[in-house]
Order: C-alpha cells, then sequence, then structure tokens
DNA sequence: CGGGCACATTGACCTGGATCAATGAATCCG
DNA sequence: CGGATTCATTGATCCAGGTCAATGTGCCCG
C-alpha cells in the first residue's frame, strides 16, 4: 500500500519541515499547531500514497491508525454481505479519517484520486492530543461538523426525491470555494463514478443518468464531459435541493 | 419551556451535590470530571424539565447553549419546508446535544418522555472543556461514536428494505443493556410514536405496521401493546437486518 | 487505426413501498 | 358510561424508482 513512506526523524533541525510545508496545512486539523511544534508532528506521521482504486482502510480490520489527508480525494463506504454498498462521504484535501473508539474501523476507505496521506498509530495520536489541546479541540469541530453533515444526509436518503438527492448533490458540489466559482456559472468536478454517485445518494446508476439528463434538458446544467457539470442555474438547483 | 430552575450557588458547601447524585452521570460525559471538581460543573449548569411534545432546541435558532439529558428521551430531527421529517436519532439518559460549531441548531430536538436537562451557554461550556481536558475528550469520543452510528443509519436508509429497516431498528433497541435483557425472549419499550419510528427509517405509518404485523405472524415478535414488542427469536431478526 | 473494454446513457417493464381509504382499539373527558 | 379524538392496523390501488436489456462513447493498447 504505502508506495512512499518517511521515518521519523525526532533529533533533525529540519524535523517539522514537512509539515511546515505541507500544502494541505491551512485546510487540515494540524493548522492548531504552532510552527515550532510541528517537529512533533513530523515526526509523528508517516507519509504514504494510495493509488486510485486501492483501499487503504478497511472495515472490521483493527483500527489502530489515524489518517489525515493531504492531497488527492477517496470515499468511504459501509458494505452488506451481498454486496449493497452505501457511501457515507467523499473526502478530499485536508479530512481527518479513523476517529474510531471502537477497536475496529466502520467503514471502509478508498482512493478515488490518487491520495497521500499522513499516518499517525493510535498512541501517538492520543499523546498528541494530550500535548495539543488546540488540536483536539480542532478535532472535536470537525467531528461536529460531521455529524451535522451526516444528519443532512439522512435527510436527503430517508425523505428526498431523486431529483431532490441529484439537485442536492451539485448543490453542495458547488458550493464551497471548492473551484472557480467566481459567480460565472461554476463548473463541479465529479471525480468519482456514476455508481459511486449512485452508492452515495442511495439510487442506482441509470437512475442517476436519467436525472442527470432530464436537468440538462431543462437547462439547469450542461454535462461537457461525464466527470464535468456545469451549473447553469444554481438558485433553481438550490431550490430543487431543498424540496 | 423551563418548568423547573436553579440558579448557580458557587459558593455553597454542597455546590457539587446536584451532580455528585446526579443518577445520570454514569451515562454522561460529566463522569470525566472529580467529585472534588463537581461544583465547578454544577455552578455552571442550569436544570430543567420538559414535557413530552415539547421542543426544547428548534433548527435554524442561535445555537447558545449546550445540554445534557439526565432524564426521559427525545427524538431529534429535521424538517423540510413541506412538512417532510427525518428523525435522525433517539436519545436518552447520558446523552449530549448541542455540539454545533455554525452559529444556529442544524436539527430541532422534542421530548417523548418527560425529560430534565442541564443546559450550558456556549462560553461557559467551553470554559468548561478548558479547565477539564477530560470532558473534552470524553465529548470527542461521545461525537465519533455518534458518527459511527450515523454511518450506520445511512447505510439503512440507503440501501435497506423496509424489512431490514424494522428488523434493524428492533435489533438496535434489544442489543445494549437497555432494560432487562437477562437472555430470556428481551422485551423494549417503544416510547415513540409509529409516526416517529417511521420518520427514523424513512418509510411510512402504514409500512411500519404492515412489517411488524408480518414480523409477528412469524413468530419473530409478539406485540402485547403498540408501545412493547417481545423479541421471540433475536438471531434471526439480526441475521434479518443485516441482510 | 481498430478491436476490446469499461463506463454512461436510454428504453421497456416491473415491483416495493407510497398513497388513499376504511376499520379497529385505546384514551380522554363531560 | 358514551361520544370524540387520536393512534394503529389492514386493505386496495398507484407510481417512483428499480431491474433488465440494448445502445452509445470514449479510452487504452496492440
Amino acid at each position: 500500500m504505502a508506495v512512499f513512506s518517511r521515518p521519523p526523524t525526532p533529533g533533525s533541525p529540519l524535523a517539522q519541515e514537512p509539515c511546515l510545508s505541507c500544502g494541505a496545512r491551512a485546510d487540515s486539523v494540524c493548522n492548531a499547531i504552532e510552527d515550532a511544534d510541528l517537529g512533533r508532528l513530523a515526526a509523528f506521521a508517516v507519509v504514504s500514497e494510495v493509488q486510485p482504486g486501492q483501499t487503504f482502510i478497511e472495515e472490521g480490520d483493527p483500527a489502530d491508525s489515524f489518517f489525515n489527508l493531504t492531497a488527492g480525494s477517496a470515499k468511504l463506504y459501509k458494505l452488506m454481505t451481498d454486496g449493497r454498498r452505501q457511501i457515507t462521504g467523499f473526502v478530499g484535501r485536508g479530512h481527518f479519517l479513523g476517529l474510531a473508539v471502537s477497536a475496529t474501523y466502520a467503514f471502509s476507505a478508498e482512493a478515488i484520486e490518487p491520495v497521500r496521506l499522513c499516518r499517525f498509530s493510535r498512541v501517538r495520536m492520543f499523546r498528541l492530543l494530550g500535548e495539543f489541546p488546540a488540536l483536539e479541540r480542532r478535532l472535536l469541530e470537525r467531528a461536529a461538523t460531521e455529524l451535522v453533515a451526516a444528519q443532512e444526509q439522512m435527510l436527503l436518503l430517508g425523505r428526498k426525491t431523486a431529483r431532490e438527492r441529484v439537485a442536492s448533490f451539485l448543490d453542495v458540489l458547488c458550493r464551497p470555494g471548492a473551484g472557480p466559482c467566481g459567480r460565472a456559472a461554476p463548473v463541479v468536478a465529479l471525480p468519482m463514478s456514476r455508481s459511486d454517485i449512485a452508492d452515495y445518494l442511495g439510487l442506482t446508476i441509470e437512475t442517476v443518468s436519467r436525472t442527470l439528463s432530464r436537468l440538462r434538458s431543462e437547462g439547469l446544467i450542461e454535462i461537457p464531459s461525464p466527470t464535468t457539470i456545469r451549473i447553469c442555474d444554481p438558485a433553481r438547483l438550490a431550490a430543487l435541493a431543498s424540496g
């Protein structure tokens, strides 16, 4: 799995360098830690890369690592024995993963785009949390934010129509500063397949495809390529998303 | 809303008493705090009671309080403008509520059974978290546990059949030590209405009722009263729940 | 450059659960 | 104690989205 990995070098004067220059720092819980203390963080992290399609967390495996995604994107999912799958979220740069209380992971994680991640062992992670209260506070904030998102997703899965689900999905994707959203018709990249979208929205591939086609025929969106969608009418899409 | 409330009395020698003798303490994050420090906690808490049917958190309202449920049970839910409702969880004694990062609550909460709760203002809660790292750790654990439950619920809502959803619901209810589960056929109390169950499982009242009737006709459960269900065959129910 | 392969789209039909509509069954009062 | 009200159950019908099947549409590699 680990294509590239760097053993900790605690004594080095440049020990904090990898974290200091990390492009994901601003998006990550790591920014709770002062520059001067970054060496401590860097000493505990093991960096690795994961290629698309590769699984780096397996549901049911011993949960002995925490991960911080520093590049790329991944999907989190749960499987039923007969193969039914629910994708519980897509995660990108800066996302923290694996905060399990139980002894095993409750979900699997698979790279969609080439992923780079920092891995921390369970014990080291807890040691860091003890040392840096600000880090723990940041994690708590993240967890709370994710809970809110999870509740929103439950509403979507339990009560929204296919049309509303797809609209909600696109609405969320084009909302945060994710991409050049500068008041022109926002274009969203879809790194995931139709199958992933379907398993995220609790639908089938066919329904996702049909619904997107219909939204296009109504002039709400354009689909230059299967992995790119231009939102022509964000306001109407948002209205659709909420019923 | 607050039928009964007690102003803080920091100086009193008995200041920690209400927390010390609190029946919910063992089930709550409060047990992260030493007996000697309970006065601090008690000084910040405002106790209140809420009757069934009363809402004590309103989605969209300013999120300026945190709550700790010390008795009774409540439902958490999100509403759509046209009245569609998704219940995101049922909570009982010891449950912590209102950990919002955003300025407003992301869900509403309504009592099912008479509820007693401790309310902490936002600023006081954060002050407590700063004073008692163990409390913050406990909250983080709780949040992680809830995230795992939320993911499980997403699987249920996105991919399970009505039969599997109802079976899962009963399975979870009879699993934890909630009630005299002593190896005899466990009996679960359902304080919530069929309508609540339906909105929790992403189904209609009718489907819930029909599914329960079918499970009964198959000898898996008995329904002595609408609010009581006896699980005759927990193993088969669990198998059903997971597909 | 063309055959093969994986993914996406589109169409035709079917079904699980929703909707609509009575009919119990329990609780509350007057 | 009886009418009203609310909640749960059961039945009849309908339809959104699933299933099955065929047809694009790239893209990779020989």
